[in-house]
DNA sequence: CATCGTTATTCATTATTAAGCATAACGATA
DNA sequence: TATCGTTATGCTTAATAATGAATAACGATG
């Protein structure tokens, strides 16, 4: 046994099939453009390149037949990205998933200790 | 609700600290390692670099004050790498947990059915 | 119908990671 | 003490991923 702590860590995310549909990334960009109404800000935000973030929103949108996100470009501001309640929904999942996650890992590790 | 099944998928690992430790990967290393007795056989029937095997041996056993696999050079068959009672320990452990991961995923998968 | 800030998309560049080569060190055995 | 297959380790190259610049398209508004 040494004095170091050992702990049980781990990421989780949801598939559509076999590919990947969403993961505490995607769900923290969905959480950024429902506050901020924009993908670019959204991006900034997160300090991801938007490139990146159009992609993962766009793959999202086209994995699963239901859009999370409506992007719509021109108009008074610009454009605007919107969440559906779809899109909605998903984080809702995603959190309490999240959330059950965190107790299984907590639990788990405690049953490590004294190794 | 799309014809495509939502799945509930994810990975585990075991921290020592902040640092990885063990994780899927290091284990069925563990496993070809105690099963054949070499390092280099090892890592070629895993289909890794012999470089990149040790590497990870050599990390697992720095990480923790332990070691999990002690490796002998030289001698009759040019050398050995054997797993220690620890490693096997480790083995067991890991197994334990992804097994009790993939109820908690089939769990979860189940309960998000029909959004 | 010009403006503006956004969405949409390509492409070259950079950064990060993995793979593979080369070679020394080792020690039981014959 | 020569041999052999392994461990030990640095270094170069290849593969992959992420970044960021550049630019077109868009449409409500004034």
């Amino acid at each position: 046994m040494s004095n170091i702590e050992l702990k049980v860590e781990g990421r989780i995310w949801i598939n559509a099939g076999t590919i990947n549909f969403v993961g505490d990334g995607k769900i923290h960009l969905l959480e950024k453009i429902k506050e901020l109404g924009s993908l670019r800000k959204a991006s900034l935000e997160m300090k991801m390149s938007y490139r990146q973030a159009w992609g993962q929103i766009n793959k999202m949108n086209l994995v699963y037949n239901k859009p999370l996100v409506v992007l719509h470009r021109g108009g008074k501001d610009g454009g605007i990205a919107e969440l559906t309640a779809f899109g909605e929904k998903i984080i809702t999942i995603q959190k309490e998933l999240h959330r059950e996650f965190e107790l299984f890992l907590d639990f788990q590790s405690k049953k490590i200790q004294n190794v």
